[in-house]
DNA sequence: CTAGTTCGTGTATGTCGTACACAAGTTAGA
DNA sequence: TCTAACTTGTGTACGACATACACGAACTAG
């Protein structure tokens, strides 16, 4: 289970099958890659990633802890198995350029939303699974037919699945400490800043709160920060595009 | 150490000395908030937030571990204050708009840089401490002079942000997962790629990796990303801004 | 049949965050 | 000045966690 004959990382091994299930001997392996990851992102799904302890997942499964690790060689192996089953497959797109790319990116903020745990799993490495990459894939097509360099281009798509990543983030943990936890009544976000925010010192933010801005927003929020953010971007690779179109 | 007479959560009334500190008796405290948080953050900055636990914290200050928690409710609470410190000072800007929200970015990304371990840190809780204020304010200004709605500024600072601080995770992880760690040769990432990525399925990917987008950029990588992402962003904000003068 | 391999399991270790109770120190009011 | 109230640092303890290790049982290739 340490061993990588290949020279890849063994969760890298195992998401793209090479793991040489060369079996010699020993009983019939009772559990299955496939069954763990499942349980695994079912505890995760409902209860986050506190719930998803090696403990809990092996109770889940019927088996003892240990046994979970003859599958896997860590848990860190196993989230990087479980992040790439949950971004599952890339979905197809149409239309421009610019369509496509807007497609792309709200397809992938819903798979974040659907599985926020996703956000608190500690990235370590580079996503080389194949569901990930095909992201990729489908987002370099996305800008296959413009003007720009095959480096502006994985540019643009690592910029918009940053901004996903990170937007999603963001409002999420806005919306963690807005929202009742333990029957504890939620934190007033713009309460506590009108408390703190001295007009003197922080005159700006002062007339931000005190124009309304951060009232009410609670439901549309989340969208319209989101689509504001990825009309910025876009907008900045359209003129990258035009750019090298004219020039 | 539980009660928060004002509704504010606890570390946040500790960020701003609201903590009323009336003494009714009891030896001098021998320790303060202060000396626990550089501390904290001097571990951190050497091992990372793995080398950051109450025990250790305890250790380097020279008393036992539960001494920590008379000054602090928790060890997230302590994080949060780790992080207002840590993220310190916003910088004086000047120039246009554009130029000052670039050197904003800029600034942001070099705390970052010189703690990385701000971005394991789980955020729980919107930024409210002083130091956070203050760079949101400093970011507002920037674009007093526009024509932009207060919204649209506000917005436009946390995209930044978010971009300036997703970038640099992605770029850590990518430099940290390209680096030996335990006297393990390092994972060629562009090697596992063109190991991996199958040129029927994936097209784009593989002529991304056999035209060398993927070698050689090892240093100048992170830089280059980070100027393209923040190009594209202040382009898009700056076709904003037009769009409101000439519309 | 047997030697080698792999399975699931039980036990154990070390680390972590933190609840709790206590003795000693300190202060405000009687 | 005495005392009641409170705070300080400390010791002990608990439960959760990831995982190393060794063992007996199951299986399969020779």
């Amino acid at each position: 289970m340490t061993d990588t004959p290949s020279g890849l990382p063994p969760a890298i091994e195992q998401l793209w099958g090479l793991r040489g299930s060369g079996r010699r001997g020993g009983p019939k392996p009772a559990l299955s890659l496939e069954r763990i990851v499942a349980a695994a992102i079912g505890l995760a799904d409902e209860g986050g990633l506190p719930a998803l302890s090696m403990s809990r997942l092996a109770e889940a499964l019927g088996f003892t802890t240990m046994s979970v690790y003859r599958y896997v060689a860590s848990k860190d192996d196993l989230l990087v198995l479980c992040l790439d089953a949950t971004i599952g497959a890339a979905p197809e797109l149409d239309g421009d350029w610019r369509e496509q790319l807007e497609g792309w990116a709200r397809a992938l903020r819903v798979r974040y939303q659907q599985h926020p745990w996703m956000l608190d799993v500690p990235i370590s490495g580079l996503p080389a699974g194949p569901n990930q990459l095909v992201w990729f894939e489908r987002g370099l097509r996305a800008l296959a037919s413009t003007t720009l360099e095959a480096g502006q281009r994985a540019s643009t798509v690592l910029l918009l699945s940053t901004y996903v990543r990170g937007q999603v983030q963001m409002v999420a943990d806005l919306v963690r400490a807005a929202t009742p936890v333990d029957g504890q009544p939620p934190v007033d976000w713009a309460a506590v800043v009108r408390r703190v925010a001295d007009p003197d010192r922080f005159p700006e933010v002062a007339a931000l709160v005190s124009g309304g801005v951060f009232d009410d927003e609670l439901d549309a929020f989340p969208d319209e920060e989101f689509d504001f953010g990825l009309r910025r971007i876009l907008d900045g690779v359209d003129a990258l595009a035009r750019s090298r179109v004219s020039g």
